[in-house]
RNA sequence: GGCGCAUUCGUCUAGUGGUCAAGGACACCUCCCUCUCAAGGAGGAGAUCGGGGGUUCGAAUCCCCCAUGCGCUACCA
């Protein structure tokens, strides 16, 4: 058994989830699935002061939305429980207080004041600052002395003054530092929870971790965890660390770079699996050539040896182009079950609910194709639902038309359209087509024209079918406000 | 300042000593299709592989130095 994979993630829920994050969470899991392991989730909220409320429902949300489901952790519980560190604070304190008596760790009683004095003297001195080991030798009257002056003390491991500490990074390769360049670093907070660097290597023991995949920014502090496991006697397990995602200038991404929480992007209509893809191809590749993978094709082929070693910035046009991709492949059911959500919270008030959806279903083959995210889908074809979309008049006249001819022509449009038998695509492509050679003018012109006063926009799905869908009242009653939107502010022009 | 990691088209990447005068994708440009926008199709431009030294018959690939970027350097994770 302690051979199996055994992979966490292990967020801290002090806000919202990053899709760093949530790209760590998947490489996590996607090593597991496919080496046939377990995936823990284990939320480590040891910073009492940090803490977010609701930080956990969204992290875990996430993880549901982009289908991550665990095998141990919150909600589904697990024989290696409980999996939130504020409920095992009981397991810590024994732990810490063998490292103190086994002699690897020791009371610390410096004020925070104190501390922070010694770093702004070290950074002044240009030396590296680090803690300076004042109460690593502490005689026992000075102790009894702090004790009585009623100083909650911290407990601070004892890093080795000499030697090195190597280890195999399954990504970077062999690294090692020098214990010289490495504090005394503090194990256990005077509020009594553990740090991070305590915490996470106890339970990475106790819930028989096999490899831990975790971002880049966690390797400097490797060597103390493997310090850490030495002393307590435990077998380290496999590192890997993942490069970092980062915005367009290169920094760290964050929310200047636009929406970083994955919960934005699943609000903004980015499909799961779309995400999971896009996520999965930064810092990872199949080949020279394969982008386009499910979920069952990535789970299928992922492997440490091909994460790359080196950062990469989170390109959004890039996740628009594979959004549309997943879009389109969608059924029309699917789009429809989909999009459905995003009309109804989407678009004005003054749209009738329910939206029907035998109505929606005649606008998807429409949009469809034209769509890179279900939300900008609700944004460009508003006007299949709205009374009267809003428009500059000057847009009826394109680049060619004036008023004049403009009018005349929506005029005879008018006329012609009423006069239809049936509102179908072809009906209508038929009437205007010969319209337009009638009133001589290009189709592009022509058609330009009518679409804008259907539409309210330059740019749309093709005309005739457009039109059909919108039936024949509304395309009448818009083209009269078009005529009446192209005299209003004619002359004055 | 110290320590660590990294460095191939604008971006994601392929590449592990010769088949690379560096391949794919996004973005960009042109053309085709066409009532617009998309989608689709066909092309194009774009990287002397951060720089400099080596090693070698031969280097993007190995070694050294430098530069730059990023991360860490908390009683945060």
């Amino acid at each position: 058994m302690r051979d199996s994979v055994r992979v966490r993630y292990a967020p801290s829920p002090t806000g919202f989830p990053h899709v760093g994050n949530i790209r760590t969470a998947l490489f996590n899991w996607l090593f597991a699935r496919n080496m046939g392991g377990s995936f823990i989730v284990r939320i480590e909220d040891t910073d009492v002061a940090r803490m977010v409320d609701g930080a956990v429902e969204s992290i875990l949300d996430g993880l549901r939305w982009l289908g991550l489901d665990w095998d141990e952790g919150p909600e589904v519980g697990g024989e290696y429980g409980p999996y939130f560190q504020s409920q095992r604070l009981g397991i810590y304190q024994p732990i810490v207080q063998r490292l103190v008596r086994d002699g690897h760790a020791y009371l610390c009683y410096c004020s925070p004041e104190r501390l922070e004095e010694m770093r702004l003297e070290q950074t002044r001195r240009k030396e590296p600052p680090g803690y300076d080991r004042r109460c690593r030798s502490l005689s026992n009257e000075e102790r009894a002395r702090l004790e009585d002056e009623g100083i909650t003390p911290v407990i601070r491991f004892k890093t080795p003054l000499d030697g090195e500490t190597r280890f195999n990074d399954l990504i970077k390769g062999e690294v090692a530092f020098k214990n010289s360049t490495l504090d005394d670093f503090v194990l256990l907070k005077s509020d009594g929870y553990p740090t991070y660097h305590l915490a996470n290597v106890v339970d990475d023991h106790l819930m028989a971790i096999s490899h831990v995949l975790r971002a880049d920014e966690w390797l400097a502090s490797t060597p103390r965890h493997i310090l850490l496991y030495n002393a307590l006697g435990f077998e380290p397990p496999q590192f890997a660390h993942l490069p970092m995602i980062l915005g367009s200038d290169r920094s760290k991404l964050s929310k200047r770079h636009g929406a970083v929480s994955i919960t934005e992007y699943q609000d903004q209509g980015y499909l799961p699996e779309a995400m999971v893809n896009f996520l999965a191809l930064l810092g990872w590749s199949l080949d020279d050539r394969t982008e386009l993978m499910s979920r069952e094709e990535l789970v299928k082929n992922f492997n440490l040896e091909r994460i790359s070693r080196t950062s990469a910035i989170f390109d959004l046009k890039k996740l628009d182009w594979m959004n549309g991709v997943y879009i389109r492949q969608l059924s029309q059911d699917e789009l429809l079950e989909r999009l459905m959500p995003f009309l109804e919270s989407g678009l004005p008030t003054s749209v009738e609910r329910p939206i029907s959806l035998d109505y929606v279903r005649k606008i998807i083959p429409l949009v469809q194709e034209r769509m890179r995210t279900l939300g900008e889908g609700v944004e460009l074809y508003d006007f299949f639902f709205i009374n009267q979309p809003d428009y500059d008049a000057e847009l009826l006249l394109g680049k060619t038309l004036d008023r004049e001819r403009a009018s005349g022509a929506l005029g005879i449009s008018l006329d012609r359209l009423s006069g239809l038998d049936s509102f179908d695509s072809e009906s209508l492509e038929g009437v205007l087509r010969l319209l337009s050679s009638e009133l001589g003018l290009k189709t592009g012109e022509f058609f330009g024209l009518i679409r804008v006063a259907t539409t309210g926009r330059i740019a749309a799905p093709p005309l005739f079918q457009t039109m059909a869908v919108l039936g024949r009242e509304r395309c009448l009653g818009r083209i009269e406000e078009a005529t009446r939107r192209l005299s209003r502010r004619g002359p004055e022009q």
